[in-house]
RNA sequence: GGAGAAAUGGCAGAGUGGUCGAAUGCGGCAGUCUUGAAAACUGUUGAGGGUCACACCUCCGGGGGUUCGAAUCCCUCUUUCUCCGCCA
């Protein structure tokens, strides 16, 4: 009878938690009205299908009952020799395993169908999220930093990259396809200093550094969200079934998968330089020039654990962070609170930091804080034990701090003169010059 | 890559077919003693489902199987350790 039952169980990683539905249901239709979404009907199948597993759940349970019962009573039997007797009780048994099989089926079916509910509503977004429907809705809550005056003949960072010999895109072609760039003398010598500049600003801050492995297994991919849907964004190595990681969020959250964790461990916070590999497979045209988009880039990217209480203190904590180091690198940028239909599937709420692109003259996304409360945590199977005895979902929350090649592409579009292209003052430290 | 050994509660570590959700020790928590602390002693201490609360059900690395009954037997996968090989 092992592994016949409740498996359903072990890989209940649901998304959303029935519970929470149950209570909030109204609540909860309502806040998704502003991704445009009605699941009242949705919700309703949910709750139904939840009914119905714990009705068979608690039929299940009694025939169980029962049947543990007989084989008690039978191993009494053999012990006092009463064979007889025992191979009676054993003919019992055999209708009770019939019907328990076919509860457990009952009740894995309608698992199954709630899981696959619950898989397609997205995270509640938080009160503070504006309605809308995608980025033209999205609300700009702060805006800083002069946008300078371009000298005549001012050009986009891609001619700059090449005028000066700092990156070549062709040569990544030839290398690896479109949209692997190859960093070349000063160039790559200024993405090394950015990511020891962040590294440094963020490790001051409080957070921890990681060096984190860039290849990922099937179930850290769950954890974070990546699968099932959206496998074809991650590169997948099909002979050791591996992926390359579409960010550092998904390996150094998934450190924290299944762990309960003590009110004291709180708060985590941890750092992390990765390259990042999306396929991006649908991009095109001139949003995917020079450094707007690419199939490999580098990040560092910061990712906080919390005690519920404290998440959004937390995500404003890391929203000044991020500002922080964006004064020091004297870059005008804004920061947008996402509207539902922009918003992440797994996200209550995200900003946005944008760092104005003079030459391109559009803003750029250059990092993208979000808190996801306890949806991915759910997933993650990711606890606390509260002050009151009880285990409760974390909240996760990430960020980039920052994401280079924009970073990259608004310091040579900004600080370009007609002699060359000046470095930030904090990053001339790291690089050893500053001046291209 | 080859050959062996192992995986049990927060940790260590017993348990080889029935009353084992699991001895014992450490740690944690509560109490006694103490001016306070330590020591000592006493009690308590895994998780999930379910219930108003009980009852009850499930979980001994993952999955599958044998059996009336599995931590215990069989198959398989994963991981760890030891030995050999290879290697920055």
């Amino acid at each position: 009878m092992r592994g016949l039952l409740y498996l359903s169980c072990l890989k209940n990683n649901l998304m959303l938690q029935v519970n929470e539905i149950r209570e909030n249901k109204e609540k909860y239709v309502k806040a998704l009205t502003k991704r445009g979404l009605n699941v009242e009907s949705v919700f309703d199948e949910i709750l139904s299908a939840d009914e119905e597993r714990r009705s068979s759940q608690a039929q299940l349970d009694e025939v169980l009952a029962q049947s543990n019962n007989y084989s008690k009573e039978i191993g009494k039997l053999f012990k006092s020799g009463d064979i007889e007797k025992a191979n009676e009780l054993k003919k019992k048994t055999v209708d009770l395993k019939e019907t328990s099989k076919q509860l457990n089926d009952k009740m894995l079916a309608a698992s199954d169908r709630l899981q696959q509910l619950l898989y397609t509503v997205p995270n509640i977004p938080h009160d503070l999220v504006p309605a809308g429907t995608d980025e033209n809705d999205n609300l700009e809550v702060f805006k800083e930093g002069e946008i300078p005056k371009l000298i005549d003949g001012a050009l986009p960072h891609w001619e700059l990259a090449k005028k000066y010999d700092l990156i070549d895109f062709e040569l990544g072609v030839k290398v690896t396809g479109a949209g692997f760039p190859v960093y070349k003398g000063k160039g790559a010598r200024l993405q090394r200093a950015m990511i020891a500049y962040f590294l440094d600003k963020n490790i001051s801050a409080g957070y921890t550094e990681y060096q984190m492995p860039l290849m990922i297994n099937e179930a850290s991919g769950y954890g974070t969200g990546q699968l099932p849907d959206k496998e074809g964004q991650m590169y997948h190595v099909g002979v050791d079934d591996l992926y390359l990681i579409p960010t550092a969020e998904v390996p150094v959250t998934n450190m924290f998968r299944g762990d309960l964790l003590n009110n004291s461990d709180f708060p985590i916070m941890c750092t992390g330089y990765t390259p990042c590999f999306r396929r991006e497979a649908g991009s095109y045209g001139a949003h995917v020039r020079g450094l707007n988009r690419l199939h490999q880039f580098d990040k560092v990217e910061i990712v906080r654990i919390e005690h519920p209480d404290n998440s959004y203190a937390a995500l404003d904590g890391m929203v000044e962070h991020v500002k922080d180091i964006l004064r020091e690198l004297k870059l005008p940028y804004r920061i947008l609170r996402l509207c539902g239909g922009d918003l992440g599937f797994t996200a209550t709420m995200t900003y946005d930091f944008e760092v104005f692109s003079t030459a391109q003259d559009r803003w750029l996304e250059i990092s993208s804080v979000s808190n996801f409360e306890t949806f991915q945590a759910n997933r993650l199977k990711l606890r606390f034990k509260d002050t009151d005895g009880k285990n409760k979902l974390a909240h996760t929350l990430n960020g980039s701090a920052l994401a280079l090649p924009r970073v990259l592409a608004g310091i040579l579009e900004n600080y370009q003169t007609k002699d060359g292209i000046k470095i930030p003052e904090v990053l001339v430290p790291y690089c050893g010059f500053d001046f291209i």
